[in-house]
DNA sequence: GTCTATACAACGATAGAC
DNA sequence: GTCTATCGTTGTATAGAC
């Protein structure tokens, strides 16, 4: 699971050391401080001590890496999620947990809400990657509201789709109001208090 | 002195005379069409026939160029929005209407999703224009929930604050998924009829 | 003022040697 | 598996022609 990152191998030659998993690390971190596309690959390389050549050995093209730090960013909050719901956790709650651990982590939210938005476009290398997670994040939240629904519990006339698209929209639209307000933390908007204020406007009256 | 820079495209004008609103045209078009990132300076200057040092001495730089398209755009859509709103429609008639303009401008709406993300990072040359944009667009709604409380037509229990900032993320947030369904016309969510849904939801039942 | 020409450092990517 | 060397392209800066 957890990868043993950044524990120097020991050896005279400091060179030739890099794994896969340093590189992902290494990138994982530079890409959530300045950006995907701010971030070079000589300096992921340079932070792992091998040379960019050497990098692109393991992961072809800039873009591959992204796509493997995007995997592996998923698995870990999709093993905690579910994690949640294994320890009895409601789905609600299981996503508000998702949203409050994101706060504490600005660099992977702002690395989420950019490529989010640059891999809309066709040609995106990430583009294919994010049509799959949203479809799986609207899919679980249509079933979620289904259930609300056959509870009663879904505002009349709102159907499960778009009660789904809407609030996993105000999750990303908020996404950019939070970031958007770093600099001046009184104004910034509480990103589980919209979500909870989002599912309460949805929910039967 | 005819300038030869540029590739014979359209005759339709006379090259070596492109001026601050040609370059600004196509610098629109063409972050419209690959985003700003993509787009390089080389390019811009060889659609308006001029040398990109040329284009160098109208805007000093990528990002003034950037700020030059923002700020013009931004009034169009503005003039557009007051001109419904002074023929006597209604906020919410006149904010659906915008939204509908955009549909069939999905260019200028990745230009624009693209965009609000990246320049959430504080160094981005658009990041302060952002600010100030979200700002007033989120008071002006803030101000018309202000008005749907006082009829007693927000739904109770909701702040005009939050009402405001729920529905601007459920554009922006909207826009990110109606982007990545591009090639998928039917599966496409109605952008209008989400946001009269969730114009809707934080309504009074 | 309006431009062309040229130079520069940094980027992603490739080729080929150990 | 990792290196050195190199390619084409980028944003930017400067010099100088009209």
């Amino acid at each position: 699971m957890t990868t043993e990152a950044g524990s120097p191998r020991s050896g005279g030659y400091a060179r030739g050391r890099a794994t896969r998993a340093e590189i992902l690390d290494a990138a994982m971190r530079l890409f959530g401080e300045v950006g995907y596309r701010t971030a070079s690959l000589r300096e992921v390389a340079a932070r792992v001590g091998i040379s960019h050549p050497g990098l692109l050995h393991h992961f072809p093209s800039k873009a591959a890496l992204l796509a493997a730090v995007l995997e592996r960013r998923d698995e870990v909050d999709e093993a905690a999620f579910q994690a949640d719901l294994a320890a009895g956790h409601e789905y609600v709650e299981a996503l508000t947990r998702v949203i409050e651990r994101n706060a504490s982590r600005p660099g992977i939210v702002e690395l989420y809400a950019t490529l989010s938005a640059e891999a809309t476009s066709p040609g995106h290398p990430a583009h294919a990657y994010f049509q799959e997670r949203y479809r799986r994040v609207v899919d679980r939240a249509v079933g979620e509201f289904e259930r609300w629904r056959d509870e009663g519990r879904l505002r009349p006339g709102l159907d499960p789709e778009t009660a789904a698209r809407l609030t996993v929209a105000v999750l990303d639209g908020m996404q950019i109001q939070w970031l958007l307000t770093a600099d001046a933390p009184d104004a910034r908007p509480d990103m589980a208090a919209a979500l909870r204020a989002q599912l309460n406007a949805v929910q039967a009256p």
